[in-house]
DNA sequence: ATGGTGGCCCGGCCA
């Protein structure tokens, strides 16, 4: 099964790349972040034509997550209970193929100094929570998305610029660290140690084509999934092209019974 | 160089 994940910056904008990616990637579930779309304006019918079942959450201009699936799509929640009131629609859940799937868009926090900052570490913390009282370590779960947190100086093109920034800063690492420690694997840095590839480019000053970006999309998966992962990867085809998003796809393959 | 690009939707916010 083909996990993927994509902060697509706006679906109404992005409906022909994703539509595009599909076809090639053929993504079993897709968990898409930042649709920025109503309930009512979300393309169910583009995704069904392509075989796809599709729950969205989001109220309009910004924020908006999916997950579309064609292996099921079952017991739908979205948020994270009272604290996501404050924080938009951020997180949609499903059971897709026997495998629980979260999508997420953790905020970003804007600045170090910015109130949204520590709300920023407070929404990770309650993500955790809503783990614990949800879920459990020992079932197969996926938690995918844009989660605006670069989890160490491996996934940034030079640390030395991120000073004093936030997706580095060591209190956002250890909000991540903390998910991991309740019972998640970044299972592309697990199956991929060494590599220096990043999910995120500024759309300025030609980032991209220097290489200068971060890997803040990640696919956190229980021990259960990890060790079924066969395959990750990060399509950097889809930020090239017209129109791409900053974010380019990242997915993995798990090897299901 | 305190900019720059792109999406929301048309003035300013957000990333």
């Amino acid at each position: 099964m083909r996990i993927a994940t994509w902060n697509v910056n706006s679906l109404n904008a992005r409906l022909a790349r994703v539509e595009e990616w599909i076809a090639y990637a053929r993504p079993d579930v897709l968990c898409l972040q930042e649709t920025k779309q109503a309930d009512a304006a979300f393309p169910h019918g583009a995704f069904a034509a392509l075989g796809y079942e599709s729950a969205h959450h989001g109220d309009g201009r910004w924020n908006g997550v999916a997950i579309i699936s064609k292996v099921g799509l079952e017991n739908v929640t979205t948020g994270l209970g009272s604290a996501d009131d404050a924080e938009g629609t951020r997180v949609i859940g499903a059971d897709c193929g026997g495998v629980r799937v979260l999508s997420v868009y953790v905020p970003n926090g804007r600045a170090l100094d910015d109130e949204h900052y520590p709300a920023k570490l407070a929404w990770l913390a309650r993500l955790r929570t809503v783990l614990e009282e949800t879920s459990s370590p020992d079932r197969p779960l996926a938690v995918c998305g844009d989660f605006n947190v670069a989890p160490d100086d491996r996934d940034v093109w030079d640390p030395s610029e991120f000073t004093g920034m936030t997706h580095v800063s060591a209190p956002e690492r250890e909000a991540l660290a903390n998910l991991e420690e309740w019972g998640l694997v970044d299972v592309f840095r697990r199956l991929y140690p060494d590599d220096r590839l990043f999910s995120w480019w500024d759309y300025r000053g030609g980032s991209f084509h220097r290489h200068r970006g971060m890997r803040i999309d990640l696919i956190l998966v229980t021990e259960v999934v990890a060790q079924q992962t066969t395959y990750a990867l990060i399509d950097r085809q889809a930020r090239k092209g017209e129109k791409p998003s900053d974010h380019t796809p990242v997915f993995i393959d798990v090897a299901v019974d």
